[in-house]
DNA sequence: TTTAACACGACTGAATCAGTATGCTTGTTA
DNA sequence: TAACAAGCATACTGATTCAGTCGTGTTAAA
């Protein structure tokens, strides 16, 4: 399951990328469009911005813009700047890699095999499909590896 | 991430297989060959108990052994038994559905699309892979559609 | 009848989730 | 230039989950 947080962040970077080019708005008005908690939101907001994806405007008629082109934000990229590794092990976690502590020889280790499947089936997705690709109606639906 | 518990009743399970066929093992015995904590094997023992995929004997030389074939029981079974859901969002389980409650209509919600992709990449594996499968060395890797 | 096994509920300490609350700082505009 | 509206930042909280541990049963074979 992905966190509330990590729903939150997607739809208004969703909302942010579907306002316009460089336009901003208001985290109130996010907040109402989306169904987010105002307060919660504005701490989304600033990891976002934290992480380069989004700007902010200070004072009055102040608000938030998204920096990065639709097509270049991943979901992956997202869920792992709020959730931490897509990885369902963290043995397998390309970004924070762990040693799993209770498998002596990682590659002989039989569930990391089956896991490594499913990580990289995920990762086929989710760093392949961006705003862009939901904005504009169809996800696309290619078939994939595993 | 899947849970410390989950990996453990895996290899609990993949211990049980291995053993042979109707043979006991001894709690005690999983514990020390698969570096599991004894009193917290116990509990996942009943409840893969509870479920119906282990037996036990009581008493002097009881122990544990494995009701079902290895190749009938698959990695997603174990896990959604003791992680609950495997869909990353409520509204795509077909275990334990649940409205997500903040997208209105949830067959137009961009989010649920994508995320359903994911679900049945998945479930894919996960539900094609058995014990039987882990032991016997190769993981299979059939190209699956997503 | 002792003994070595499983059975089961209660408890715990740490961490995470999903927010709230409170008090800044900054920029625009009247 | 003062007031107001916006974002910035930290601290706190209540509920839940994780990963176990503890203690006391109950059962069955030797």
């Amino acid at each position: 399951m992905i966190s509330q947080k990590s729903k939150y962040a997607l739809r208004a970077l969703l909302a942010l990328a579907a306002h316009g080019d460089g336009r901003t708005m208001l985290i109130s008005e996010i907040a109402l469009q989306e169904v987010i908690p105002r307060k919660f939101l504005e701490q989304i907001l600033l990891d976002l911005k934290r992480a380069g994806l989004v700007a902010s405007r200070r004072g009055k008629a102040g608000g938030y813009l998204l920096l990065r082109r639709p097509e270049t934000v991943t979901f992956g990229e997202v869920l792992r700047l709020i959730d931490g590794p897509l990885a369902p092990l963290p043995c397998l976690s390309k970004m924070a890699y762990r040693r799993c502590g209770d498998c002596a020889n990682e590659n002989a280790c039989k569930l990391r095999k089956v896991f490594a499947r499913v990580a990289d089936a995920t990762r086929g997705i989710l760093d392949t499909t961006t705003l862009a690709d939901v904005l504009t109606g169809g996800v696309k639906s290619l078939p994939v590896e595993i």
